[in-house]
DNA sequence: CCTATCGTACGACGCTCTTCGTATTTGGAT
DNA sequence: ATCCAAATACGAAGAGCGTCGTACGATAGG
């Protein structure tokens, strides 16, 4: 309503602040892990509500919170939706492999029942 | 008192049933992951006893079952003693590469006030 | 047998987490 | 201006988690 480009600002960890525990805990819920690894495969930022998920709007809202908190993505306005990208640069910096593994490995969880 | 071998039975998942989640949710608790990194650094296994941990043994006996069902370590008991080790060879085949991020990002870590 | 040691069981406390419903704000479209 | 769609805030219910103290069980050794 007042920012010059229209975008609110929104709270993100910066690199240094990130930790592995929090990142950990962030990616352990199922929620949560499925909502990375959507954006894992996506080139692109996505929306919000682009995301299939069995909860409702205000638990995800509270999901992507979490992530955004813990440093595992990153959140921006972009009029009435809120794009989602991962923080792949500043993971790998910090905890090398960690998230490939993690994808890796979710991926082939889920591969066999 | 009664077995041959004297060591009482103790439940742990078998490889298939060890769960993603589970795991990162076992070493997203700092107690915890100093636990998993002391055994990591020991070619041997430790008893219970031989952490030095802040909290109280009950507490540690907590920590080391969630250790234990999540799939993270291997217990027996040897005499009074409870041996501990890590499961690398179950881990790694489930999830390449995790423990090793993982472990590797915490000693990065602490590298870094 | 008695005792010391190692670890467990149980209950309790406070805190955090996941989930939801509803009301509200924000910004684009009509 | 009005309406709608996207997301948030707020509060609440219910479950789970981390921590502890104390009492208990199991084993080795005197």
């Amino acid at each position: 309503m007042d920012a010059a480009n229209g975008t609110r600002a929104l709270a993100h960890p910066t690199r240094e602040e990130i930790l592995l525990e929090g990142v950990l805990h962030a990616l352990s819920d199922p929620v949560r892990l499925r909502m990375v690894r959507t954006l894992a495969a996506s080139p692109e930022r996505l929306s919000c509500s682009s995301f299939d998920l069995p909860v409702t709007k205000s638990t995800s809202t509270h999901h992507f919170r979490v992530l955004r908190e813990s440093g595992v993505i990153r959140q921006e306005y972009r009029g009435t939706s809120k794009m989602n990208g991962l923080r792949r640069d500043d993971l790998d910096a910090l905890f090398p492999g960690l998230l490939d593994s993690v994808l890796a490995a979710a991926a082939r969880q889920e591969r066999s029942p």
